[in-house]
DNA sequence: ACATGCGGGACTGCCCGTTCAT
DNA sequence: ATGAACGGGCAGTCCCGCATGT
């Protein structure tokens, strides 16, 4: 059971973020100061910091690629690795997606708009190629540097990223899995055009 | 011909530049200030701030992904998209790669090294992805927003990325264009492990 | 004559000046802080730090050290350096004391009681010592970093700074300059005791 | 003799010091901050406060002044001040300097080089000033606050100091006894040029 | 007693908009 | 009309003191 001190953490942590967002959709990311964000949550700039090493984390904060991580192991040896991350984000969409589905949509909508945070987001997707290196280096038992294995992961990630961004632009008109499971459907075929 | 003026802008900006990564190169990035650029190019801090919008720029900017493209338009129409590309990047590489292997090689070491400008670079991967997909679009008779065309220029500039920087990490020990054809390779074969 | 630039910027320097005195005098040097100082002279806190490099600069700027030399410089040579120096900080203060003696009362009392300043305080002297030394040492027609010129500025320079320390514990009942002349006097008489 | 709990005391001092020393060594003074020196000693950034009241401490710290001060309380009564001075000062030296040369003369170039030690250094040199005159004033049986008594310890202090620097430009060449001893004769001679 | 958390202030650096000088 | 200077504003880092919890 955490302590009272590590629950006030927490509480102090779900406050600057949602604050943050609040303002931010109402006056937009680059007119919403780190000092006004601050004093909505009734703390001091520093502390800010202290949370969130950068004004953008505020907004990009989220747990999805080791939760993706463990659902892509998951899958039997036997398939191919593109097919077994296609499971996998399948399997975790459907567990993140229904929940969360609204929120997602608003911060990538931000994601795409704001320059710095796009900036950062790509930054994050280096982040994602590592772990999907990881992950299909540990299944076919190869190392996470050979560059077959970045390989695959720089591409998984290059279509994922494009597919978060085509559901955004068509308003989340078609669902978020859907069009993930086609894409990765595309590439497991060896994107034909 | 250009101008007089012409002729004395291009000198402020290689002036700008050539000073920049001196200072750079000596005293590392972020230690590096506009202001010291300013001053060792002769120049004031608003004049930097016309020839390069911002700080990251005076590193990054050069003007490979168009004459990429070109060369990949060149290609005979009954080439895959895939295969078009992988032909294309490997002749603008022999044109460009000779002279400036050397220059390209410090620069994406730093790119590599430092925070800002790794946020950079994936925003200009971001403009690599809407260049491929516009070519490979054309080729197709398909729109730039075809999402599997998006798929196809995403999934080619993730690879193109990963494999610059295993150039890098090698240290330069084998050389950039035969890298990039095993690894256009390896996708143009549905990326099997 | 000077631009109309040029007395707009001396405008901007004197109102900070002048602002962050009467600041401090009311409540206090480090309870004072920049921002007051800025807004007291409507201007933003980076420009006050355009003008000042550091808080402390506000309180101790002045320009008598440049002005002390040249009054040393025009005594005659056939002078001992310490006769020199004597007739020239007394030929310094009868040009300046009169006008700025409760100025300079004011401030060297802040001086004495912030840490902060004191310890600036003792920088500048690093600084008289230079500016002795390089005058002693024209004199005599020898390099300012000779030991022997330097030993005799440094010993200038701490007696000075005690002397100016001993005129505001007094209440500035005796008057610095008579301070000064029985201080150099009996340096120059060996310090006997 | 000193329980386990000043001894757990001492330890921790020292470790603080010794790896703020070497860290300085090797980023510079100010890039090292706090926090990397209490993560490196394994204590927490207010312990480090609680041994060391600021950070310059860490590197100023030490009691070479009462030690001083004792061999030159213990020199035979007859002699000038400044001679008394000159005497104690070199059996104090003779005390300290064969074993720490070379950690004095470390500290020293980070103290010339560091504005803020710097700054520092000269406060310390006040508490040099304060000293030298008990000192002086209690051998002749004057008061600590005599003008006369606090020149003769200003002079001093500024000759010991620009000493100390004299020695490291020269990069401890000529051993630091000889040149204090040298220095101390010219300002009991009369500081003649 | 001891660590931790938080506040707050100094300061730096990037970048922008406006105003002045040529 | 082009370039420089100037001022403003915000992000972010660091030092340090006080309060709060363990």
């Amino acid at each position: 059971m955490p302590g009272l001190r590590e629950r006030k953490k927490q509480r102090t942590r779900e406050t600057l973020q949602r604050e943050a967002l609040r303002l931010i959709a109402a006056q937009g990311y680059s007119r919403t100061s780190v000092e006004q964000i601050a004093e909505a949550a009734e703390v001091s700039v520093s502390t800010f910091f202290r949370y969130f090493p950068a004004k953008e984390d505020v907004v990009l904060r989220d747990d999805y690629d080791p939760m993706t991580a463990q659902h892509i192991l998951k899958q039997p040896a036997e398939l191919s690795p593109l097919a077994a991350v296609r499971r996998g984000v399948a399997e975790a969409l459907a567990e993140i997606y229904p929940a969360e589905r609204d929120q997602i949509l608003q911060r990538t909508r931000l994601v795409m708009t704001e320059p710095d945070l796009r900036a950062r987001h790509y930054q994050e997707l280096q982040a994602l190629v590592t772990t999907l290196a990881e992950v299909v280096g540990t299944r076919a038992g190869r190392p996470a540097g050979d560059p077959a294995v970045r390989r695959i992961a720089a591409a998984l990630a290059g279509v994922l990223s494009v597919t978060t961004f085509e559901w955004v632009e068509g308003g989340g008109a078609e669902e978020l899995p859907s069009l993930v499971d086609t894409a990765l459907a595309h590439l497991e075929a060896g994107l034909p055009l």
